[in-house]
This record gives structure tokens, sequence and C-alpha cells, in this order.
DNA sequence: ACTAAATCGGACACAGACGTCCAACATAGA
DNA sequence: TCTATGTTGGACGTCTGTGTCCGATTTAGT
């Protein structure tokens, strides 16, 4: 559950807090993990260092193997869009409007993660709904409840629905990330997609 | 464009055509890489070959290297697919109804390569996109009629139907082997989630 | 200014995988 | 039956990447 016995910041336990520095260089270092992952989701420790401006070895102070640092970079950009689409309040209101208001505002949060498509391309199927779990904790009521009001249509499993969902998200980014449609004309297209895939009545 | 060299079957060019035993070698091979990556879209020739019954060095005989084998795997795949496709007339009848028939055509033809998707998730998205041009030959053409016809929504670039259709396709094969969902109910919840991306009209 | 915490830099061992090679054996096909 | 074509088994070199270690040096914080 805790990210990772390195964040001990939150816990000084008797001893000193953590110097500053120890905690910059763990910042930049997801922040480079996360820029190098962007552009090849197999990036070497010393690449990911080199951008940190580090030294490899510092990064195993930080993180005790590569699975950790991974699991805490994407661990992180999860929570933060999940974050912000729980504050796009996705119990409030009819639940396509509701959907649709989540849906974008998690897109653009997601924005700042390209990398997020491509490291989770290359993970076992059950790790990425493991790490989604965040996301789905609220979609799932949302989406369960436009099926009640038949809003959604309701003659497939909610998980179905869910997976198409996420499926469809991470395709819009990667159609994003390879330029491949205009950059504003996605987030319209991926409602679009998004709702009609749940069979969404027009209203 | 040629798979590679090793298909000099089909050009017994002044020698002596290829002997029945490596052909079937051959043959096993392919089969075995399509297995093996199933469960693991990263097993390494050594595992391959034990599927095979043969021994790695055997492999490099047929293909040169890893990377070839790959490609020829999945380019069979595809290629297969296709014209299973192609067979289901996707020139005939109505948009929705020749993409439906096209689909689940081509879905359970699918079937026989659980691998593609693992396969495909690791791949840059301009290979991905180049390997999977005959199957978009054919299916471009029927968007663009439906979209012509009013069947299906004409707001965003065909290109992006075209995505979303692989990966809501790919996605239901995900989770069908993952076992996620009954079997039997996928090919209709695909048909429903498929033809609700594209904005398919109720007829 | 002093000390403990961090980083540096570079070396090291280790593991997994690829691709090559070769002599011995097996077999298809004429 | 004879021979070219394939296969075997195993060894080998190479490469890439991970994780560890440690002495020397820098830096934060009091």
């Amino acid at each position: 559950m805790t990210p990772t016995d390195t964040t001990r910041n939150s816990a000084p336990r008797g001893a000193r807090p953590r110097r500053a520095d120890a905690e910059r260089s763990q910042a930049r270092i997801l922040e480079a993990a996360l820029d190098a992952l962007a552009s090849d989701p197999d990036v070497n420790m010393a690449e990911i260092a080199r951008r940190a401006g580090l030294v490899r070895a510092t990064i195993y102070v930080h993180f005790p193997t590569r699975e950790s640092l991974m699991e805490a970079v994407t661990e992180r950009a999860i929570a933060e869009v999940a974050q912000a689409m729980a504050a796009a309040e996705p119990e409030r209101g009819d639940p396509a409007e509701a959907l649709q208001r989540v849906l974008t505002t998690g897109w653009r949060e997601l924005g700042r993660f390209h990398a997020l498509v491509g490291i989770n391309a290359r993970q076992p199927q059950a790790e990425l709904r493991r790490r989604h779990r965040p996301v789905f904790a609220f979609l799932q009521p949302l989406i369960e409840r436009g099926q009640h009001t038949g809003a959604f249509r309701s003659d497939v499993p909610v998980a179905w629905h869910m997976a198409m969902l996420l499926a469809i998200v991470h395709t819009a980014s990667g159609e994003l990330h390879a330029n491949r449609v205009p950059t504003d004309a996605i987030e319209p297209a991926l409602v679009a997609t998004v709702l009609g895939a749940l069979g969404a009545r027009p209203e």
C-alpha cells in the first residue's frame, strides 16, 4: 500500500526528517522517469539518471529496484488523475452529463502524463487493473447509476464498460501523442466516442 | 515486403524445392511462437524452440533473427484475419449492418490469435499501424461510406474511428483472454460497443 | 564550523538473451 | 542406395541491463 519505504518523510519517526536535497532528488527522478518513459517505455535506469542530472546509483538510494520506480511513477500519475476526476463530482446530475464532465476533467489532467499509455501497454492486464482501481472507484458507481436510469446500455457488464472506457481514453492519448489528429479535435471526439460506446441515449 | 528469404518455397529458383521436413519445422515454429506469445509477449527463443519440439539453433535456420520471426507471426495472423473480413463483403448492404457482419467475422477469426494483443501492445504505434494496413484497407472505405450515408458520425476523422475500433477489438480480446466476461457475452457486447462508438444510428 | 546525510564516480558480479559455429547424426527424395 | 538438405546438442562470445559496493567529495542543517 505505502508507495515504498522511501516515503519516510511523512513519518519522521524519532529520527530527523529527510534532507531537502534528498527530497529534491527523488522528485527529479520521478519527473525524469515520467519524461523518459514517454519516449520509450523501456528506458534503462542510466538514461533516467542522466535526465535527472544524477548518477545511476543515486536512484537506487530512493527506489530499491527498477520496478519500484515504475510503480511509484504510475501510482502517482493515476492518483493525480483520479483526484482530478473525483473533484468533478461524478455523483452530481444526469449520468451522461456527469460522465462527460468527469471524463474531460480526467482527460485534461492526463495530458500531463503522456507516458502512462506507454507503460500501461506493456503491463500484465491484472496489474493494469489493480493500478487503475482509484479511477474505477468512482467511475464504476457512475456507470452503474447510468445503467439504472437507462442512460447507458445495461445489457453488458459494468466491467465491460469500464474496460472499454479505459481503452478508448488510452488510445486517444496515443493518437494525441502520435499527432495523428488535430489536438483540439480530440477532446470532443473522445467524449463522443465514449458516450457512444456506453450506448448513451442522446439525452 | 517479402516476409523473409525464408519463404523461398514459392520460388524454386533453379534449385530443387525445400524438403518437406523443413517446411514442417517452419510451420511448427510459427505455431509455437503464436502459442508462446499468447502467454508471454516476451518469450525468448529457447522457449519457443522448446514448444516447437526443436532446438534453438534450428529456428535461426528459418528466421535469421528474433524480430523476423515476430514479424512473420504477426503478419500471417493479420493477413488471415484480414482475409476473413474481406470475405464478409464489407461493401455490401447497409453500412452498420455490413460493419457488424465484417466485425463478427473478423472477431471469430481473431479468436485463433489471442497472442496478437500481447504483441501489439508493446510495439511502437507506427509499426502497429503499418502492420494493420491490410485490415484498414477495406475497413476504411466501409467507414467512409457509413459516414456519407449518415450511418456513422462524421464529425470525427476516419482515422479516429479506425483507431477506436481497433482498440475496442483488442481490448475485447484482452477481456476474453482474462476470462473477465462470460465468453458468449463478448461478441454481442463487442458489436454494441463498436457500433455505439462509431455513433451508429439504431437504423 | 561541524557532523551527518547525500551524491558522485566508477568498478564489479551477475543474469538473461541473442546470434554463431560446428561436428555428428537423421532423413527426405531421386 | 546415395547424397544434399536438415536437425541436433552444446559451446561460445557478446551485449545490455540490473543491482551492489565503497571511498572520496559535496552539501544541508544546527
